[in-house]
DNA sequence: TGAGTTAGACTTACAGTGTACGTCTACTCA
DNA sequence: TGAGTAGACGTACACTGTAAGTCTAACTCA
């Protein structure tokens, strides 16, 4: 009997890079990314820190890797629309895709990332810009200008402490640490919260399509 | 000889939280946040760790603090211009502080800040906006916008590993990790910047018009 | 002046972090 | 059969923030 390959023993899955990333992404999207340490993501597999180290290279490899699961995540613009229309699909895809991964606008922004998801990604957009007529100087300022608010809006949005349902409640909560004297328009603004003239919730299209219809006026321009 | 109150020995100033503030935002500006610890910063003023907590509740206060010592230092919009040039000055402003400090706009996006400093420029933000003839919902949502610009596009320039006089030379090292067959675009536009054809350096306000002309052009249609 | 209070720096300790380094076991292949 | 190796493990180190308790010097007030 060949017991050489297969073994029948009901032994765990092998550890491997794969693995330990599938786990790592789990352990960030349910406690963000101080919730992530080698003992927690060898503990989720059964195993020791130490194992860990002979599929991956450090911690931040880890890091590195779960950046670009996420990012392979993006809807890539696409190249057979009008390019307005495929980085609006773009940009709403990312938006989406970071709301749903807490931790990783935050990741994305202080670390540099070089994987193939994110490389792919990055030359897909660019191409998209180039192909719609774009020069390659504007094209690169188009890709960091709809990016710069992509981050920017959604950092400010995961940041907020509050959830959107509950903002009258809480600025009610909150309004006697906002003397109308001191901050007369944070105080006004906070009373229109309240008494449901306006609920607060932020629009991500809202600056995004200032952005995109300044930069058509830019391309049409040439 | 009164010598209950001036002490004549030449002892170091006394510990206190203005003090510490100010070593922690040195610390801070010179090697980032994860440099910043409490027993580095106790070491720094002669003293132990656990001293500290006499003067400051905890590490995270002193993270409030020095934010808000930052943000203090941008220029308040200015009610006395049009809109457009006062969103321009503190955006140009806070762009400028928050390279200053190149820890400080991820701290300020990654944690709840209610400094008084914070308060007080939000506050104006909005209030030169409502002056402008927004609406509440208009200033809050140009606020947004405008902010998000200016983290987004900071946060990019901060993380970007190359100093802008060597885009360049970096480009010509790194080119062999971009295949053209892979990446197309970025292989182009990697030669473009060897050659010189184009810096590679972003524009604060580039992206920045494009969201104070719609803003604009939002207003006077009301 | 003497006693009581207190501010503030101190020491110790704990539970956690990433990871360098060395060891031990089980399997592969010549 | 015996060498080589993959991979899990244990130990250890230098850090982290901070809870808890102690000690001393200065101040307050009768």
């Amino acid at each position: 009997m060949a017991k050489t390959k297969t073994s029948n023993t009901p032994s765990p899955p092998p550890l491997s890079r794969e693995r330990i990333l599938q786990v790592a992404l789990r352990l960030a999207d349910e406690g963000g990314l101080e919730a992530l340490s080698m003992r927690k993501v060898a503990q989720a597999l059964g195993v020791k820190a130490m194992s860990l180290y002979n599929h991956v290279a450090s911690k931040d490899d880890i890091i590195d890797g779960i950046v670009d699961i996420v990012v392979s995540d993006i809807e890539l613009p696409r190249f057979d629309l009008d390019w307005k229309t495929a980085m609006r699909q773009r940009a709403l895809s990312a938006h989406e895709v970071l709301l749903k991964h807490p931790w990783a606008a935050m990741a994305i922004m202080s670390r540099i990332n070089v994987g193939p998801a994110m490389l792919r990604y990055v030359d897909r957009t660019i191409g998209c810009l180039r192909e719609a007529g774009f020069s390659w100087r504007m094209a690169d300022y188009a890709w960091n200008a709809i990016d710069s608010h992509i981050y920017g809006f959604t950092l400010q949005e995961l940041n907020y402490p509050v959830e959107a349902s509950k903002y009258s409640e809480t600025a009610e909560s909150f309004i006697s640490y906002i003397p109308p004297d001191q901050y007369p328009y944070m105080h006004q603004l906070s009373l229109y919260i309240i008494d449901g003239s306006y609920d607060g919730v932020y629009n991500f299209e809202f600056g995004l399509d200032f952005v995109l219809d300044g930069l058509d006026q830019l391309r049409e321009r040439n």
